[in-house]
DNA sequence: GCTAATTAGTTAATATCTTAAGAACAAATA
DNA sequence: TATTTGTTCTTAAGATATTAACTAATTAGC
């Protein structure tokens, strides 16, 4: 019978967990958690989005991504305003502020990142994100 | 610059999502949630633990392990006594419904984890674990 | 022996996750 | 055009995550 820590579902909990405990020093910092930050980071890369994309890139679900969005918007970090083609979906971009601290930050965070794929082998690396992205893929 | 979906931390989160979907119908019939059966699941391995040993084991932090707990204890499935060298442990075992339910229960999930699994090669899914391995042992 | 520093577990506050249900709008169909 | 069906986003409710602070019990230092 298999063993309680021989699962890949907790394994890959604990890496993710083990990875994102390099970021979060510094985004506590600013402060923002770690969902508002990717968030943000996608924001910044896609300019514009609807809020259903949005999540679909964030793999959050939408009823998180609403809270998640109020408090951004609170914070002045984000807009949204309504699609002129379709009254339902929400069209989001960030704000300048955001834009500003996303540019002071992103340095630091991309160098912790390089610190943290550092360790493992470059091989090891490519290897991982190949399966993953595998992994990624499938279907129950 | 590394774009937004080039990230590792992302990629765990996603694969990880994926591969709890596999999981999540079966114990939705019980009904637990992911992480009341990993507990139950840790448990049953050790038999008994005290709560920061269970926590470490099944990655919760204590905080939201204490809550898990009063809701396993309230549902019959976990039983607290305290450590009679400490007075501040806490050792935690299954109740003989717990270990009921987890017998009936563990043959469907395990099969699952094989349907999981048989979706990528052998060699994948050892050098996933072995990669995963190397991570979770990262320190910052 | 006594006090200071540690440790295990809990409580509190805020944020997020998960599932289900609801509101508003859009597209499809009779 | 009126009804139906589907889609987007939000609300609701319960559970978990995260950080800080607190209580009670133990240990370290003196």
């Amino acid at each position: 019978m298999r063993k309680f820590e021989d699962s890949i579902p907790l394994k890959l909990l604990k890496a993710r967990e083990v990875t994102m405990s390099f970021f979060r020093p510094i985004l506590q910092e600013i402060p923002l958690t770690e969902q508002q930050w990717r968030v943000i980071r996608a924001l910044n890369e896609y300019r514009e989005l609807e809020s259903k994309q949005l999540a679909e890139h964030c793999s959050i679900l939408s009823p998180s991504l609403t809270g998640i969005l109020n408090r951004l918007e609170q914070m002045d970090y984000i807009q949204r305003r309504k699609s002129p083609d379709d009254q339902r979906r929400t069209l989001i971009t960030l704000t300048d502020r955001a834009q500003k601290m996303f540019n002071e930050m992103s340095p630091r965070l991309e160098a912790r990142y390089r610190d943290m794929t550092d360790k493992l082998s470059a091989e090891d690396m490519a290897a991982l994100d190949a399966i993953l992205t595998k992994l990624c893929k499938l279907k129950p």
